[in-house]
DNA sequence: ATAATACCTACTAAATAGGTGGGAATTAAG
DNA sequence: CTTAATTCCCACCTATTTAGTAGGTATTAT
């Protein structure tokens, strides 16, 4: 039904939880989990995504916790939400190469509908980088502490 | 995971079949089904939603069979999607009148990000008109035959 | 009368989404 | 050097959605 998926919402919330509070140190799960409203052990299973990916780094035992590894203004949304989701095209066909693969080839004028929105969608992602979320959300925070 | 589904694709299809193929006559669903590649009795059950909305009429008996009901240059892909799929919006919230339901609403910022997926999404398919698809079809029908 | 068609309703198998639970490994702090 | 906080690992689980199947009833041109 076209609906991102909590892992991909979650992600990126994390990632920017992560660009918000982790400067020069590093945050746990725990905190995250709680600011963001997500369950620990399932927020946890989704970060482990995140660093595999190299986009997180963490340090282990005592004090430890998670750190971007990555600088937030050189990754965007679509970055973070095709680690989390896979492709974010709308059918599988417009990621081959040839438009023959769907059997209807020869009368498969939807592929372009699909090409098309497969096409916003990534460019709509891929403007929105990381920094500029993080922003966002300490002045919207700013916003909320002060009134 | 950000997909179509099959209602939505065969929704999509079956439209487009009866936009081409019932000029000043109707064609049956025995029909449809065989030049898309779709399970009679599945496309059933979507050419039903789409005669609910109005989108096709029907004539039942012998030489019955289904016809457009609308202009197919008046109707977009988002409106046979939107029948089909509901709503295309990524997550829920951006239906939402008010940006205080997520419960996160003080530092919700990832909703822009959806409304903007969403604003894209819906641009493109509601560029996109039926008779558009239907002359695509044609033409590329045409070429496949006479090749 | 009959055969072709639309219409209706219930059921179901497989995949996906969205988690939960328990325990092992690591490490800073006391 | 013990303890508590943390990451890491992995098995399991439940509800929902997806994508159909199946079988029958109503209608109507021929």
């Amino acid at each position: 039904m076209m609906k991102i998926s909590t892992k991909g919402r979650y992600g990126l919330k994390a990632m920017i939880d992560i660009a918000v509070f982790a400067n020069d140190k590093c945050i746990c799960l725990k905190n995250i989990a709680e600011r963001q409203g997500i369950s620990e052990n399932y927020l946890e299973q989704i970060i482990a995504v995140l660093k595999k990916t190299g986009y997180v780094k963490s340090i282990r035992g005592t004090q430890g916790g998670y750190a971007l590894n990555v600088d937030p203004a050189k990754i965007t949304v679509g970055d973070i939400l095709r680690t989390m989701e896979g492709t974010l095209a709308p059918v599988d066909c417009v990621l081959e190469k040839d438009a023959t693969v769907c059997g209807n080839c020869g009368s498969c004028v939807t592929r372009s509908v699909w090409e098309r929105v497969f096409n916003s969608i990534n460019d709509v992602v891929d403007s929105i980088t990381l920094s500029e979320l993080a922003d966002d959300y300490k002045l919207k925070n700013k916003v909320t502490i002060d009134v």
